[in-house]
DNA sequence: TGGATTTACATAGCCTTCCTATGTAACCAT
DNA sequence: ATGGTTACATAGGAAGGCTATGTAAATCCA
């Protein structure tokens, strides 16, 4: 029943690193949530709030929220479903776009100053980040992560 | 000055990956500031305040909460420094280790639950905590990550 | 030695980000 | 048509963060 207990330190730690890492960077990158809303639009394309909160794995409550904030800011749009009256439909502005980029280059400027100074690969962090993208890849069954 | 691209984009996506991921077990996991707090305590054993908020990279102020908050659950000691009479001692106790060690196995249950349906290996996962960690790792020179 | 600076921690006040519970309106299936 | 479901909004509150500031001990140095 009990995992390889490597295996297990291993899942354990990239968790916690991750918690740091994200503490690490809300402290030089302001308003992660609404950051976080951008990335997935950027990634999902227009969306209705559920299903943004769905993707950021937060409540519909707070991605209503999130999205307000993001319209008042002018980086997202809301316009109502086509067909569906009880839907809205986000999308990205080109403020929004422009946000994004600059939140992007902001993190990879933190996260490659400090890479420069280690002998890691640029592989090695194509692996962190493909293991880090399947531990987060959608999974119909389970809701639990 | 502008870094491969390449090595950009994955920098950014790992910070986005690791708020994900944060985000995804904070709903799993309560008190997630605590539980950092508990586990730096464990790497760095007894220590002050203020280098534990430097070891979380968080203010001063709210590492003094945080403690507060450990310390009144029973999970963490303090005891005024012997020499310095300005500094405490913050220290685990007995139900603090064991906390911190439901904390870790709830991580790494949520974690290795998605690991096993991709094809990494250990070695891979391995790989990613160390990029993780490398980048976290403090640098004496700046302070802003 | 003694005043100035620094260091360690606490307090106050505020903001963001989350949650659950609940409400409302539209959609859908019988 | 009506009962269940779905999409989103609102309300209320907790947690976690910050800056600014206060206090007291330690340290520095002239």
């Amino acid at each position: 029943m009990s995992p390889d207990p490597t295996f297990h330190n291993l899942a354990s730690d990239l968790v916690v690193l991750s918690a740091r890492l994200t503490r690490a960077v809300r402290r030089e990158v302001e308003h992660p949530a609404g950051a976080r809303a951008l990335s997935i639009l950027d990634e999902l394309g227009p969306a209705g709030v559920t299903a943004l909160a769905v993707a950021d794995r937060c409540s519909q409550p707070t991605m209503t929220a999130t999205v307000k904030g993001l319209e008042e800011q002018g980086l997202v749009s809301r316009r109502p479903h086509p067909t569906d009256g009880r839907a809205q439909v986000v999308d990205l502005t080109d403020a929004g776009h422009a946000e994004l980029a600059r939140i992007r280059r902001l993190n990879a400027e933190l996260v490659t100053a400090r890479l420069a100074d280690t002998d890691h690969t640029a592989e090695e962090v194509a692996t962190a980040v493909a293991v880090m993208r399947d531990i987060l890849r959608p999974n119909p069954q389970e809701d639990t992560l």
